[in-house]
DNA sequence: GCTTGACCTTCCAGTGACTGGAACCAACAT
DNA sequence: ATGTTGGTTCCAGTCACTGGAAGGTCAAGC
């Protein structure tokens, strides 16, 4: 199977594909022509990836993942692990966002909008500590 | 005003401080001896990036708010459509991550966590689709 | 048989916003 | 005179791709 249909499968770009095989997540076999030749089991490493990557791990952690998917021996409690971690990292950054969703808000809340270069955005910004 | 005070005092590294004048977001005069020389107007500037970098605003972003902010006849709509389509960014941000965060904690509720090799974790990182 | 176009290959450079490190120069305390 | 601290420049690395150039391959249509 061509990259171009891989990617289709997998639902990854060509691009980043080729990339993965650079970094060695996934190493396709060669067909004589020189062209990357995909297998079944191929595609689904690359699905797993595409999925554990849009839920937000690295492509270390991705890494770790896929080895202990394909650890027979793995133990739960090793993933669980890793998705408790990431599941605090992500609580983390939520809050730091709605910080400053709330600080921006407040500041835009009594920022009238008009003509006048009047503005307590900017005021805020370039207040001295 | 060398460049280590001037980083005490913008709460910025140095090395970030030099960047920054890479990049043409802040020039400060040169001692005689090729030190970097800060005013109280280039401290002004650097604390105003910061401030406005840790709020979210993406390098670029904060070039137009600085030239919004030394532009005495700007409009205050002008920043607050900046800080709006800002605050819209951020409520993106935070659904989908709120979005993957139950997903993985959907998943850890139901993996026991133990030392079995079953985990519905990866089984879902697998899964065909 | 030839051309066209889609698809594949490699390699190099760029993104954003820094950060680390080497090699060197300046200022100041002892 | 020497050591420490703090400057300087420049180059490379980070993360996870993405874009583009230059060229090879393949199937279809004329």
């Amino acid at each position: 199977m061509n990259i171009g249909t891989a990617s289709e499968r997998s639902n990854l770009p060509s691009k980043t594909i080729r990339y993965y095989e650079e970094i060695k997540l996934v190493k396709p076999a060669r067909a004589q022509n020189g062209y990357r030749d995909y297998c079944d089991a191929d595609i689904h490493r690359l699905r797993f990836l595409q999925r554990s990557r849009s839920l937000g791990f690295s492509i270390e952690e991705c890494r770790t993942l896929l080895s202990l998917y394909e650890d027979k021996n793995r133990a739960s409690s090793d993933v669980k692990a890793l998705a408790l971690e990431k599941i605090t990292e992500i609580d983390r950054k939520v809050e730091e966002l709605q910080g400053l969703r709330n600080t921006l808000h407040a500041l835009a809340e009594n920022c009238h909008g008009d003509d006048k270069p009047d503005c307590p955005i900017i005021d805020d910004l370039a207040r001295k500590f």
